[in-house]
DNA sequence: ACAAAAGTGTTATCGCTACACCCATGT
DNA sequence: ACATGGGTGTAGCGATAACACTTTTGT
């Protein structure tokens, strides 16, 4: 087999892969799109960012804000411009899953799509504010609609990811306020691992973790006991991770 | 913005990306990567399989083994032939992780490459074994030569990847021989997770988790004490999933 | 006899679960 | 007064970390 190759790559230069059997350039063919799976929280409920599709194929149907990546533009930028095309956030936590690459799952053409996901707080972000795209919309995940392509697939992929993550790493927090009371944290929790837990418990082991800063501020027009106001403190977190810190939840 | 949208499409079609700006052949100009971070164990330490590329561009480097995925191929599926081409290593344990795409990543064009990481049983499987492929060699992983592309990179992404799920998921199995003492168990898990534990305890939490079936053989010709041998039992492991058992290490 | 690794038992501590109870606010 | 969620204390159970000890083989 060495032979037949070194031949080959004699007599044909290096244009061949590893089969020699295509050129080279026959495998410049595929274009690569970006879907973002971008969560919010509100009223106690995860929920799902969708757009109208305004352009065939799929035109009218709901579908992950994703677009084409340029072929002079990095991978991981596209993500955040196209992001912010679509929707106008910006900054906001984004972070990649995995690819999809089935022959069929696009109409036009040969379109390999990367997934990411972004955590956003809906209080902190305006989603479509400064958007120029289709209609955007926050679906409810535990009741999602029939998506474009493939992307019920993607999404539910990217839950699964997400909910392992954030058993493991602080990422809750993107998705609070900035000043959040420690009810409203687990209930996040509680919704994104759909796991109830105990108050009292839940609450230590929290605070035992020193991630919290305390505001020293409270709620206010609350019909019932005023809860103190915390945020994330990112700077301990960062120090406790050089310690061998673990979150764990 | 709307409007300029619709006149836009209705006077050229569809055929024009989210910016309106470039014709949709312009997009399908990339290429399609697969790179295979396969790992095994042997002489208690984990070794990962690289291979001395046979062509240009890198000819002669080290580099994981990958190749470019055919237009028409699913990318899973070429995940599993590209492995099996260049290493001979067939339905073994294949998990894809995260892609890369930076611009310049690849000499000769625009090439995506999408991570996939392997687990083998260096005693259940033979690399290289009927392979075509250019030299096949295995390396020490906390001791990696430099690798062509972003394949450095890619490996150290993959590791911490794997790291997190080892201790979720009882995927240590995958690289150990059929049969194995605990004693190997304890060593590999160490080995992946640089990590002592102590006999003892060890011992106590993985046999009552209940996944090892005891295969009433034992070592033979071993200079001290021989060790009872065990099997992964996989259909003990499923069924304690439904009942929502987690593996925990 | 000794080295080397297998294999077991005990104890003391820490963490966590479960549950009960009190507190402050708006209506 | 009551509904609602905030906030705290504790008793008991269970897991496990640490360590010491016994066993079986080859040389």
């Amino acid at each position: 087999m060495k032979e037949k190759k070194e031949v080959l790559e004699e007599v044909i230069g290096h244009q061949f892969s590893a089969y020699y059997k295509i050129p080279i350039d026959k495998f410049f063919q595929f274009a690569l799109s970006v879907d973002g799976v971008v969560l919010g929280y509100h009223e106690k409920g995860l929920k799902l960012l969708v757009i109208e599709r305004g352009t065939e194929p799929h035109l009218g149907k709901m579908a992950l804000p994703g677009d084409l990546v340029y072929p002079n533009e990095d991978l991981d930028l596209a993500a955040v411009r196209i992001l912010k095309d679509l929707t106008g956030l910006d900054n906001v936590y984004l972070k990649q899953t995995k690819s999809y690459g089935q022959v069929d799952r696009h109409p036009i053409g040969r379109v390999i799509t990367v997934g990411y996901y972004s955590l956003i707080s809906v209080d902190r972000y305006q989603p479509l504010a400064s958007s120029w795209a289709d209609n955007v919309f926050w679906v409810d995940i535990d009741n999602l609609p029939d998506l474009a392509f493939d992307h019920n697939v993607i999404v539910s992929e990217t839950l699964e990811i997400l909910r392992e993550r954030a058993r493991q790493q602080p990422i809750g927090f993107e998705l609070l306020p900035k000043e959040f009371t420690l009810g409203e944290m687990q209930a996040l929790y509680e919704a994104i691992l759909n796991e109830k837990f105990d108050k009292a418990n839940f609450r230590k082991r929290i605070l035992s973790m020193g991630l919290l800063k305390d505001t020293q501020r409270m709620q206010t027009d609350v019909p019932h006991r005023p809860a103190r106001l915390y945020m994330f403190d990112k700077d301990a977190y960062e120090s406790l991770l050089k310690k061998g810190f673990n979150f764990e939840l």
